[in-house]
DNA sequence: GGTCCGTACTGGTACGGTCCAGCTGGCGAG
DNA sequence: CTCGCCAGCTGGACCGTACCAGTACGGACC
């Protein structure tokens, strides 16, 4: 029995609904909306989707809590005014893109065993010229290079990481398969120029300037990983609060300026 | 239904239910709870307290996506061993030098009333147009160029700011003279490539990576400055812990506007 | 005119149910 | 003994419904 979802693009499959309905909600947001302007209401968007409120709430709710939206009780949800944006990223990639409101996605360059440099070996804790995995990707927001990132995993604790596909979040992969949850990190920041081969892959000019992140994550008293990072800084800022934490959606409303 | 809620310390009242439960799990979790540890199954708690499966999905989901808990699908919910969040301080350019064994110095280059860009007024909420007081200054350290840095300040907030010598500390002088000690502030950070006259000024090549920053920072509810400064990336790299949280006890009688 | 209140929106909370998908452990077949 | 399968757990994804609580607006009443 399957009621046909006539004008909808939001169907049953392997990607859940909520999914879907977040993408087209991101999609609609970054092109056809201003800030602060409303997005439909829950009870319109059941009906457009055919979709529960559940699910749209589900959808709506993913978007707030990242920042893209905000609710006002009896008003409406409306569009998140574009200033606040990124946070500190111990959070995976993926998580910090779709964060910011693009679509991630990964090419891996290399995934093998090999002897990391003597600094990362030092930070992994593991003797010189032991080998570990070695993971090279390409990081993508919605299919553009952000990116380049070189990881280092002590082999002994991720066993046959190797096999899983790492085209999505590794954070992911290390909670879940692993038991290994990053729960503590450092790291270090600064810039650099593209080299001529990092800027063919990255789609930049030679020279041009990257933000440059070394990073050492931890989980528990286990380093898990260390990770060198080069983003685009034409892409890629970080904003960073040097006081209070906690992100602050919900400006209070200033009616100095008409709504 | 089934009023008295005999083992349950969650019942009606203008306290969402979801709200009790979180504050339920959150003193169990951090009181009771090792790391890793499973908490109750959904379905055990919603027998437990005598709610709905979606005001426990509710309350578990707030904590997972705070960082206290994580989901792994077909095993269970678990204390999660930490959370990510980052703060830096607030450090003057004298203090931070200082802290890094460096020997600060200035070069004033410009002190003088000024328009400041367009970005800059908004960040300082002035009418566009509106003078302020700008100031430019090399920064070194040991007497080597570190930093470029060109700051605005309101001037009904600092009157006479440019009488003063403004070669040291300017967050010393903006806490003694006008009683503006910074209390918070935002910064985002990229980089960038030197231009010609800059890598003049900074002793770099032209093209050099420079780390820039671009700082808001407030007294109380007041905005005391805009400060945008380029850093040699040769000499100068941010270090960023990303620790646990471990946010503890919220939950106040009072449902605040948090998620 | 101004106040008051009802109505018709909005999101918020909460209930119930159903099925799917990933994991685990035990038990029987080989 | 090992292997494979399946029952029985877990969370994940949905659905439908109901009522509460803020907000806005217009029309009835002073």
């Amino acid at each position: 029995m399957q009621p046909p979802p006539q004008g909808a693009g939001v169907v049953a499959g392997p990607v859940p609904k909520h999914a879907q309905l977040r993408a087209i909600l991101v999609r609609t947001i970054t092109t056809d909306l201003a800030p602060d302007a409303p997005i439909p209401s829950e009870r319109e968007l059941v009906e457009a989707y055919c979709v529960s409120r559940m699910t749209v709430r589900e959808a709506i709710g993913q978007l707030v809590n990242e920042g893209l939206l905000y609710r006002v009780h009896g008003k409406g949800t409306f569009v998140a005014p574009a200033a606040v944006q990124s946070q500190l990223h111990l959070a995976s990639f993926s998580a910090d893109m779709r964060r910011r409101g693009h679509e991630p996605s990964s090419r891996v360059l290399a995934a093998d065993l090999r002897t990391p440099p003597p600094a990362v070996a030092r930070a992994l804790a593991l003797p010189p010229g032991a080998p570990a995995v070695h993971v090279e990707r390409l990081r993508l927001a919605d299919g553009v290079p952000m990116a380049h990132e070189v990881t280092y995993y002590p082999d002994h604790l991720v066993p046959g990481l190797l096999e899983h596909d790492l085209s999505g979040s590794t954070y992911e992969l290390l909670a879940v398969r692993y038991g290994l949850a990053p729960t503590a990190g450092e790291q270090t920041l600064t810039a650099e120029s593209a080299t001529r081969p990092l800027a063919a892959l990255l789609g930049t000019a030679t020279g041009a300037p990257l933000l440059l992140f070394a990073r050492t994550t931890r989980a528990g008293d286990a380093v898990v990983e260390h990770t060198t990072s080069r983003y685009r800084a034409d892409r890629y800022s970080v904003r960073m609060s040097l006081d209070r934490t906690t992100d602050g959606v919900p400006a209070p409303p200033e009616p100095r300026s008409s709504t």
